[in-house]
DNA sequence: GTCTATCGACTACAGTTGTAGTTTATAGGA
DNA sequence: TCCTATAAACTACAACTGTAGTCGATAGAC
């Protein structure tokens, strides 16, 4: 199951507030996508089919949930990222990323944390 | 301009060996992927199109050079996917790495390293 | 000299994606 | 009670993608 840039756009409006209308989420989007809100109702209809969201109907709505959970869909987009790119190999996206945003050092402090922990 | 996955494919065949003919691309790509030389040749042309590879005619065929070099694209494929999925922070992309494929001893050590260069 | 395998150029076609429009039912305001 | 705004369901449609096929030219095998 793919979920798409558009898709993930919706996806992360719903992780953040579960339990939404089709038209909250065209609200929430609004700021950021210029979609009308005929287009959000598309997208979420196709992540309802994709097995992504599921519905529950309040009065003649439908409030939306997410079926998958955020870290989920990270960790798979992300393991699915580096071998598709990086031959499976974590270390060069982490210097390209480090080339392409310039971490800060905050970032660096961060990972190096992370890598303490995962020593253990 | 966007590279499609099936097209990536052609194009780390190309990063590897850079020159080489439609059929030779398309005998690289055998034991991985399924495709006929006509596939080949149409992620070929549209690869040329969208200025990734540029040809080189050789008799009556062309060899094939890349436009852009990976780590060019690997750099802008990470920034893109980090925005995309993670907010721009790389920290919990690292972390979802980690879950996701789990980090060897020997990945940490070349992360650590990395870090302290950065520091620097 | 003729035939065949291969070349590039062009075409095909279904599935996905981004971005809506149309239709029909209906809840809620005037 | 009637009108209107809005809901879900369905349809539209062009661009992009994956995966080839056809056509006309020609280099090389015999």
């Amino acid at each position: 199951m793919q979920i798409t840039q558009a898709e993930l756009e919706v996806m992360k409006v719903l992780w953040r507030a579960p339990g939404l209308a089709a038209s909250d989420v065209a609200s929430a989007l609004e700021s950021e996508q210029d979609w009308t809100i005929k287009t959000v109702k598309t997208l979420l209809a196709r992540l309802v089919e994709k097995g992504a969201l599921k519905t529950e109907p309040d009065g003649r709505r439908f409030l939306y949930h997410p079926e998958i959970k955020e870290a989920e869909y990270r960790k798979r987009a992300a393991g699915q990222f580096v071998d598709r790119v990086f031959d499976g190999r974590a270390a060069p996206l982490v210097a390209h990323l480090a080339d392409a945003r310039g971490l800060s050092p905050a970032d660096i402090e961060e990972l190096e944390s992370l890598l303490e922990r995962l020593k253990s």
